[in-house]
DNA sequence: CGCGTTTTTGTAACCGATTACGGTCTTTGG
DNA sequence: CCAAAGACCGTAATCGGTTACAAAAACGCG
């Protein structure tokens, strides 16, 4: 019998035997090469290489108490945005080796209490999040378990969590000074739900507080919440676009927010910008593209992602790193954003 | 010392200590409670509560030969295509006590064959692949594991391999046929990079085919491929526009390669469809509110996905099931698309 | 060539959960 | 009341790598 039936599944020992050294050595020249006479190394990599061999991640991690193995909780990957974010994660950790389990936690709290739990079991080695809002208990898990993280799309710089990403309250804030610097003074928000979304309700702060600096008010009429969806825009457009005293600006939580509005503009008849000013918020490709291209704010979506990344892969590794890091977001003033039409007041 | 510094993660065998109980037991109260006796059982789950305790997926994946782990690997998350589907195989998952890991290949065939063995390495169960063009080492190495896996997006009968989706020469063949129903002659293609992707290739295959069934052909200088970006949408229809002979109508591979060309189309003052036709392929939620609407070909992603992991679940479950499934697709007739232009020939 | 270094390699314990196997305790029937 | 059957539980081997420690080999130099 020269070859028996070679096992489905290649292990160490195999190896060993095959190249005739110890299965310690076949380790080392797993993990440290250089320490194995460079003839010895030779054969055990032909011998991994004949026998298809294939570490056994499980093994390691159980002696190791390491996985290479990061997790991410994203409300949904259905979002532009968080694929986007988890793409850019994915690609910085899959160069170092690293790979990425992906949850999915819906906007609920207790969802992404269940899902962590999982995740921890599998032996995720860091976590990367969304959000500064997350149940009290989930930071007691994983603060127990000693589990680095980092909130993503936000950023105080008196945070107490790690975080990148930028001040959403200042960045609608923002809009909303260009839009009242522009003459608005009736200025509508339509946002995704803000309940359990610590930045759908920062945007919307930062809108009140900016009117409120210019001895405006936000009124409660004027504030939309909508399903993330273009057809939710647009429904939260018509409601607007229905009140006895429309707004003369709309700015929305997100460029598909946006999306709808105008589109229902349009099918109203409405134009943009010259009776109304919409501006969105993420700067996705098709908002320069759109009929008439759109005023938004730009998000540094990729530039997130990998800073995330390399903040857990710093930790992980002992290296230094920032805890919190503000990343730049900047106005693209296109075409959907003038003076409001001369009132009548 | 009442309470010694508790270990940052309790293991089976502090959870049997508190209990009073042996390792087994508490394993088993994990596994299979009923076969404990109740009392005992009690104790055991107070304590697991009380020390927080969370399985090492590790130890427990060494032992079994199984993760609960399952593998996806997709070109990239950042097209709404995939990450829907992903987002549907992942939930479907994950009401199964499922966790999946996401690979991007970047539509590298290379980059296929390094990311799957990471996954491999991590103990994967399944995979979910797209397309069905995939090395042929990719798929020696999975049948050699013995790894169950599953092509997404194609289908065909007689397919070798299990497969859900549709046939998506058949899908642009009928595109074709409901433009040449419509008078149109000159029809163009604009479509993603064929290279290493069947489907974008099979895709332009259909038009060939019915066209040719008709006898017509399909012009070389009439097909381009083009980066999968609105952007590179415009590009081609530019470059269309620009011949000598434009066609009346464009197919395209996708809703976003279709927005961009009808942008291109507004910006150079073509009424779409008075001038020219365009008809998408996804049928994407913006489809529906583009100007004019989008018609398109409906894919059920979602269904997709479900049907993928249902797939999966079953092969490692040794539940019964169909290797090939093919899915309905549907064309959604809207705005973009009319009779040609009265034709001067 | 011999002896102390330095380099390279091998042996075996260990990570934490599962489970075969055997022992103990309870129950049941006679 | 006793034995057999059955229910429940505990001991210890096992999965496949990693690495401390020890042993062996290679090297340097007088």
């Amino acid at each position: 019998m020269e070859t028996k039936p070679p096992r489905e599944t290649a292990r160490l020992v195999d190896v060993a035997k095959r190249a005739q050294v110890s299965v310690a050595t076949v380790s080392r020249v797993l993990n440290s090469p250089h320490i194995v006479r460079s003839d010895v190394r030779q054969r055990v990599n032909e011998a991994i290489k004949e026998l298809g061999y294939l570490r056994n991640a499980a093994a390691r991690a159980l002696r190791m108490h390491s996985n290479r193995l990061f997790g991410a909780l994203v409300p949904t990957l259905n979002h532009a945005i968080y694929a986007a974010m988890i793409e850019a994660v994915q690609r910085r950790l899959s160069e170092r080796g690293y790979l990425l389990i992906v949850g999915q936690t819906d906007f609920s709290p207790e969802a992404e209490l269940v899902h962590v739990n999982a995740l921890i079991e599998h032996g995720v080695e860091a976590l990367v999040l969304v959000g500064e809002a997350h149940a009290p208990e989930f930071y007691e898990l994983i603060e127990r378990k000693n589990i680095p993280f980092i909130n993503t799309y936000t950023y105080q710089a008196k945070a107490i969590h790690p975080c990148v990403g930028f001040d959403n309250r200042r960045a609608t804030f923002q809009i909303t000074d260009y839009l009242m610097d522009l003459g608005h003074q009736n200025i509508a928000v339509i946002v995704g739900i803000c309940k359990d979304n610590d930045r759908a309700t920062q945007r919307v702060e930062g809108v009140k507080q900016a009117m409120q600096a210019h001895g405006l008010t936000l009124q409660p009429e004027y504030i939309m919440e909508s399903r993330y969806t273009i057809e939710g825009g647009r429904h939260a457009m018509r409601r607007l676009l229905s009140l006895p005293k429309p707004p003369t600006a709309v700015l929305t939580g997100t460029d598909v927010l946006a999306f709808g509005a105008l589109s229902e503009c349009k099918a109203q008849g409405i134009e943009v910008p010259r009776d109304l000013s919409i501006t969105g918020f993420d700067d996705m490709e098709f908002a320069a593209h759109t009929e008439p291209p759109l005023t938004t704010m730009q998000i540094p979506l990729v530039q997130m992602g990998q800073a995330a990344a390399d903040y857990l892969l710093a930790v992980v590794n002992n290296e230094p790193r920032y805890d919190q890091v503000e990343l730049e977001t900047r106005l693209v003033v296109r075409k959907t954003t003038a003076r409001p039409p001369v009132s009548k007041e």
